[in-house]
DNA sequence: GTCTATAAAGCGATAGAC
DNA sequence: GTCTATCGCTTTATAGAC
């Protein structure tokens, strides 16, 4: 499963065939119809991995009693760390496009967290948190956007391990702060 | 070719058949052969304009004579509208992950394009317009991360023309002077 | 639980008529 | 320049021996 989802990722789902991944797990196809009853059954498991991660981080978030900025700021670097623990599978979701019952169910779920999202952004602008000058649903695909991003380039076990926390903070940092030199909190 | 590029991005290069292609143009298989050598070369033709469009877009921000910060910034803005104008073709490109020779080639262009986009960044910190406290290199990838990201999102024709602009100044806006409510220039 | 062998369908690409 | 028909190959998935 783990190795399914890792060589979907290097490859693409489509451009993966059961020969490929059986040949990377060192068995036979017929093996792993033993295991798995189909190809897409797989990608629904992956799927269903990434998307329960994001809807329970949503779902703390919505719980959280505390000023909208504040619980903004916290879904982004969770979803920072949500992200790194649950990477080749949340990197399937990002990912996913194509049109089979599977696939379109998964959008489904994913359109859920993004709208979610946006909700957070437009709570913080409602309550005069952030500044007011910019389209809040234009805001939050900005920033989940760059948040998203690091699935293309986050290679755990590449050397030392990265530093999630600090790619936490430096997004925070980026957002919310700015990227110009001046005093700041 | 246009539709092409259009179905490709929809369904995925891999899960996109000819016959899919050819039913699209309302016309058989073969025609589609007396024009076109083979389906990789759809794709290379494609990939080629992205591409080709990005690395104009970073050889005119090397030629600007300015700060670093003001080329860093027209490049935000400028990759904005590049993305908007070539969006089919750059979208191609920033979801090629396949390991034929088409894709190899595009992908080194590619890191050859996020390389340079990282100087800008290190160019800029190192004049001291930007906050020290962050890896350029990160910052570079949150940076143009939000940027690609809106070839996730943005979808012209869909009702009125987007404000590509409005956009760019939103990135801008975001990356560069932050989110939170506060005094600002 | 894994293997070899194979079925059934779909793929990219070609042949040759018109 | 488009068509029908088909080649050669790969795909997902199954059958049946061990």
């Amino acid at each position: 499963m783990r190795k399914a989802i890792a060589v979907f990722n290097e490859r693409g789902y489509d451009a993966t065939s059961m020969e490929d991944l059986a040949r990377e797990l060192g068995v036979s196809k017929s093996a792993i119809y033993h295991h798995v009853p189909s190809k897409e059954h797989l990608l629904e498991q992956a799927l269903d991995e990434g998307l329960g991660a994001l809807s329970r981080l949503l779902e703390e978030a919505r719980r959280r009693d505390e000023p909208a900025i504040a619980r903004l700021r916290w879904t982004v670097e969770q979803s920072v760390h949500v992200l790194a623990a649950h990477l080749p599978a949340v990197t399937l979701v990002l990912r996913v496009r194509g049109n089979s019952p599977v696939e379109v169910e998964a959008l489904r779920r994913r359109r859920a967290v993004d709208a979610e999202l946006a909700f957070l952004v437009r709570d913080a602008v409602a309550e005069g948190s952030l500044r007011a000058d910019l389209d809040p649903d234009l805001v939050s695909r900005l920033l989940f956007g760059m948040v998203n991003s690091l699935t293309e380039w986050l290679h755990p076990g590449h050397g030392s391990d990265p530093d999630v926390s600090g790619i936490a903070r430096a997004i925070s940092a980026v957002a919310f702060d700015g990227l110009e030199r001046a005093a700041r909190s």
